[in-house]
DNA sequence: TTGATTAACGAAAACGATTTCGAAATGAAC
DNA sequence: GTTCATTTCGAAATCGTTTTCGTTAATCAA
């Protein structure tokens, strides 16, 4: 009923506490006879140590927090997947927490996750968070804190992201050479960094293929996070707005598969009509139909990379070394489906 | 740099530590002036109490345990999210775990999450789980254990489910409804509780409506988790078997939406010459071509009952009062959409 | 003035493990 | 027999809070 303590071991042994301790822990002053019976004992007493008062002693949990936006997402939880499965290899826990988007509320977790007082916390951004006073709160208390996907580029600390920039420009790039003329971007809401820089590859390789750039071609996002809504919408206005446009780059999948839909429902042929260029390449892409061509972005890789670096961190941070911040930028690549036409055969120059 | 000990805040106002604890949780005994006095330097120092001390102190964590087979799903995926959001608003955390449809890691986790005394458990079986000691462990250490979606039906404890035989009668009856006249069963693998009995509602709207039982209609998941080419799989075999089957009532939306694309890839009409029938109502099913009639699981609800459950047996714990098991069904709900006929006039006898 | 009450605070013992610093006991060396 | 080293163990402090049980000092009734 009670769990076993030290103390009861060491009793019925006739031994002291602290050489039950050292027994358990093969500490070298401790005589193989003794080290035997106590382990014995405690494996037949199936003796766990408390953690708590271990962690007291330590100063340690050997568990970590993990902050994200949304946690129904099939990116997301990907991500999810590859921090707990590395963060388990390393005998480390995962408290998770959903930001829901908020700031407020991300702030508020952060207070939460210090006062349980965590090795090392991972988050990826709430769209609204534009102030880090919550996020530079943790680093001065020389607790590792990794950012990724959705990052703040001017807080100082480890960061995993993607190129969104270069995948954004890959993306335009493969609509211009399968032989789009003009080419719209629907990008989501302002803030976050990944629609900033997604809209900046996609301006680039409009200019580089000179291509005029029109502001009235990109479209933002109206309606919070209803991402099927908001690609449903829109697909409708850009049908009404501009007639010429056959090539979309559309910041995430979710939204491409709202504008797939609308269109289909308006007999809009796709790639025929309009091609369709997406991101994130969640499976769903690969089942719709036509299938969506898209930039395929590691949720598992990234959930993998940023537990690894928090953990060099809190290593680190254990040895009493300064704590070397570095910046992981993991490979994405362009998946082409049904929605993109063949590239046309490229004129040499 | 150094967090702020309830010590330092006393020799600063040259007071006890009782009486800086005291005053902090409003001891009847502490006067007003001191009160105030340490509540501001608290304030002021950016006092947190040691969660690991306090923990100790009081024997709880104020921390949960999840275990899932998979993470990266829709279903599981809105659980967790129901799960942590009643969590937070109750002052839990959650620690969450995927055991990744395996015994033996599920069973190790159990352990993780009891080293770490976690105050109560959260699970969802891996569907190779026959075996029960580790689950019963839990209880004989009068440790709250929740069990949902997939449950062990022999183990006493909570459980939160929908139910599985009625939905699949509904979900058959629906076919049977709409006029198909030969039903096949695609139900996944063998041993979870769920194919169970989503096999057994199957069979026994069959016999009520006077259709035969037909075992070679039933076909079993052959291969891993593979859930989509699981579906196309089976949805080639039937094209092969049983040319005359016009009706199918399949386990879950994947396996589903992998049928759905080998019928189109086949020239195979939906649902004039086949109709189907999901479960679980996943996104993904409302955007496919033609869209899935399902059976609605509401996953966010599971997680927000479960957590619900498990939080009153934690407050029994706490008061000494015995442990309240109660099973928890939740509603399900036909989804009507393009992947199923128009219910015929239904004769009056 | 005396005795009883009350208000306000503190000392100290937990909680369970870890770790430092000795102490005792044994054996070896001279 | 004395000295020194080695082996093996334990006492006690520590981590930061909580809580019990006193102890003062002040207040009040009689």
């Amino acid at each position: 009923m009670k769990p076993v303590t030290l103390k009861e071991i060491a009793d019925q042994l006739n031994i002291s506490v602290t050489t039950v301790s050292k027994a358990l822990k093969d500490y070298p002053d401790i005589s193989k006879k003794t080290k035997a019976l106590v382990k014995e004992l405690a494996q037949t007493l199936n003796y766990k140590p408390n953690a708590f008062a271990v962690n007291l002693r330590t100063k340690e949990s050997k568990t970590i927090g993990l902050i994200i936006p949304e946690i129904v997402h099939h990116f997301f939880s990907s991500v999810i997947k590859g921090i707990v499965a590395q963060a388990e290899k390393k005998g480390y826990l995962v408290i998770i927490l959903q930001s829901n988007e908020s700031y407020e509320l991300e702030k508020k977790q952060i207070q939460l996750l210090l006062r349980q007082r965590v090795d090392g916390i991972l988050i990826s951004l709430a769209n609204g968070t534009a102030d880090y006073n919550h996020l530079t709160d943790v680093l001065a208390q020389d607790k590792p804190l990794v950012m990724f996907d959705k990052i703040a580029k001017l807080v100082k600390c480890s960061k995993v992201i993607i190129d969104d920039r270069k995948a954004a420009y890959v993306a335009t790039q493969h609509l211009i050479d399968t032989g789009c003329k003009r080419i719209a971007h629907f990008r989501g809401a302002l803030l976050p960094q990944n629609s900033i820089d997604r809209f900046l590859g996609y301006k680039k390789a409009l200019l580089d293929n000179n291509m005029p750039y029109d502001p009235s071609l990109v479209y933002i996002c109206q309606c919070g996070d209803q991402s099927f809504e908001e690609g449903k919408m829109n697909a409708r206005q850009l049908l009404k707005d501009h007639k010429d446009v056959d090539g979309i780059f559309i910041n995430t999948d979710m939204v491409a598969i709202g504008a797939i839909t609308e269109f289909n429902e308006q007999g809009v042929k796709i790639p025929e009509d309009i091609s369709i260029v997406g991101f994130s390449n969640w499976f769903m892409s690969s089942v719709i139909s036509p299938s969506l061509t898209t930039i395929d972005q590691p949720g598992y890789e990234m959930g993998k990379a940023a537990f690894k670096q928090l953990y060099k961190e809190m290593q680190q941070v254990k040895n009493k070394e300064p704590i070397v911040y570095k910046d992981i930028v993991l490979k994405t690549e362009l998946v082409k489906r049904q929605s993109s036409k063949e590239v046309l055969h490229k004129s040499i120059h």
